[in-house]
DNA sequence: CAGACACTTAAGTAAGTACTTGACTATAGT
DNA sequence: ACTATAGTCAAGTACTTACTTAAGTGTCTG
């Protein structure tokens, strides 16, 4: 439960950054290596590993050293915890607003015979 | 479409902390004041204010002076941004593990009669 | 075995975050 | 008018983030 915060505090934290987000995106198309994923960003090898280190400590990515490579892949839960938090609340502010729409036509419908 | 990746850099940064989850949390539930939002919180007024500020900047709230209270509500878009991300990259993953299903499902088949 | 390759580690830095306190400004009720 | 309420503004501080460069460490390849 406390754990379920300090994930989600993670995982939106690790999908705010742009190159991270690049990195899910193409990883969503099969898993890929380190340099595979630096290959499209500007910036250095050792910076996108500590990238691909954020996205392994939120538990959005898992990843594997195979031979001199780190291959590295999505992990469904982290990120689905994210996207379930979301439609939680979406779920939530449209039932409201459902209601809102209720009330709003019994209104409207009283004030037709009055 | 440059500035959409500013907004989810921004919409995901708002949703990376606890006590803007919990004041999205507690707007789904409808509009509240800046004082309301800080009530379960264990901070100033002065940082919910800053809060706010952050959930406004992204789209998440908006904000409007009534006497001497500001009221928040709750904006559809930013925050359905967020999630639509999330989800197309779980389409994404998804189609592709279907796809490697159906792959398995094939081999698994021709091994049956070879 | 030599050298290239794919990271890995460490240390440093500039900018950003999440607060705090304290002083101030408009309302609103009495 | 007096005072409480609800927020606002400005600094300041401790901490974190997103990089950098430079010097390693294992792992293939010829």
């Amino acid at each position: 439960m406390l754990d379920q915060t300090i994930d989600l505090d993670r995982t939106f934290q690790a999908l705010a950054d742009k190159s991270r987000r690049t990195m899910v995106e193409r990883l969503t198309l099969g898993p890929a290596s380190v340099s595979e994923l630096a290959e499209p960003l500007a910036m250095s090898l050792a910076a996108v590993v500590q990238h691909v280190q954020v996205l392994e400590a939120c538990g959005v990515v898992k990843t594997e050293k195979v031979g001199m490579t780190r291959m590295c892949r999505i992990e469904r839960a982290a990120i689905t915890a994210a996207e379930q938090w979301i439609t939680d609340r979406r779920r939530g502010w449209e039932t409201r607003l459902d209601r809102l729409g209720d009330v709003l036509n019994e209104v409207a419908t009283n004030e037709e015979k009055p």
